[in-house]
DNA sequence: CTTGACCTGTATGTTGCACACAGGTTATAG
DNA sequence: CTATAACCTGTGTGCAACATACAGGTCAAG
């Protein structure tokens, strides 16, 4: 049996991670010291190393949440999990588009300040360069 | 004098953020009905729209919060202005090279499971697709 | 004068941790 | 055998930027 500490040594995360999962019921220890530390079994070290495999293809604790409840009753997840990559992989795409967006917007603002000099507030403006700012529209 | 609805919409922006700007001291009502309905002047009108400019640059709430308290101190914000938006410009190609990563795993993940079929879990295994990924190691 | 649509402020939920806190445990030194 | 320090424990709260829920207020139409 191992601690929180050995469990999340085990399983490549930070112990706070581990008493995280726990206490949104994610992982559960299967038993408990005296003192109250909590205790996990080989087979909650699995568990926890399935949550992280999830987690770097993108699933949310709420969605393996599910996925494992599913399992536990005995139903096979697969059809959902190929269903939740697909539309993840479709809102990634949306959100790095954003970004890519921003970026440009950033690098603009950067291109259109060089040329301007540092101003002083005067009450009716903030920031000129921010207030100056000309996003030039996509053609 | 505006309603926080009506300031929303000479903002474009949605009432309960006008709600949540003012809860946090971002923008301040300029006077009160005595009701407790909140009224705003073109004044207010004019910070709520930098804000959003500001937004639309990358600039976080607590950034914009800090700007506009030089700029009420009569200090250029300028300068800063100008340091966070090439900080922020580093930031997010780093974001963006990470969900690109990710973007390639789930398909990977996808082109992987495509010969794999769905499976019931056996007490052992929660979901074999998430368990037998392979991410294929960048070259 | 009442019904309904719309608006108000406040409180709480969201996501996935990070950090603070007060106290318990273990290893080392004397 | 004790004292001290390093480390670990569970629980509570903070974070960003809203979104949603709630209970009630306002205003025009009938």
């Amino acid at each position: 049996m191992l601690t929180v500490n050995e469990l999340a040594i085990q399983a490549n995360t930070a112990a706070h991670v581990v008493r995280y999962y726990t206490r949104i019921g994610l992982i559960e220890p299967s038993a408990q010291q005296e003192n109250g530390y909590r205790l996990f079994s080989s087979r909650d070290a699995n568990r926890l190393r399935f949550i992280r495999m999830a987690k770097q293809l993108g699933f949310t604790l709420n969605e393996i949440k599910e996925i494992t409840r599913h399992a536990e009753h005995g139903e096979s997840p697969c059809e959902d999990v190929r269903r939740i990559i697909q539309d993840h992989l479709e809102e990634n795409r949306v959100k790095i588009e954003e970004m890519q967006k921003l970026q440009a917007r950033m690098e603009q603002a950067l291109t259109q300040w060089k040329a301007m000099p540092d101003g002083v507030p005067d009450g009716n403006s903030i920031c000129h360069l921010i207030e100056s700012f000309d996003p030039v529209p996509e053609a």
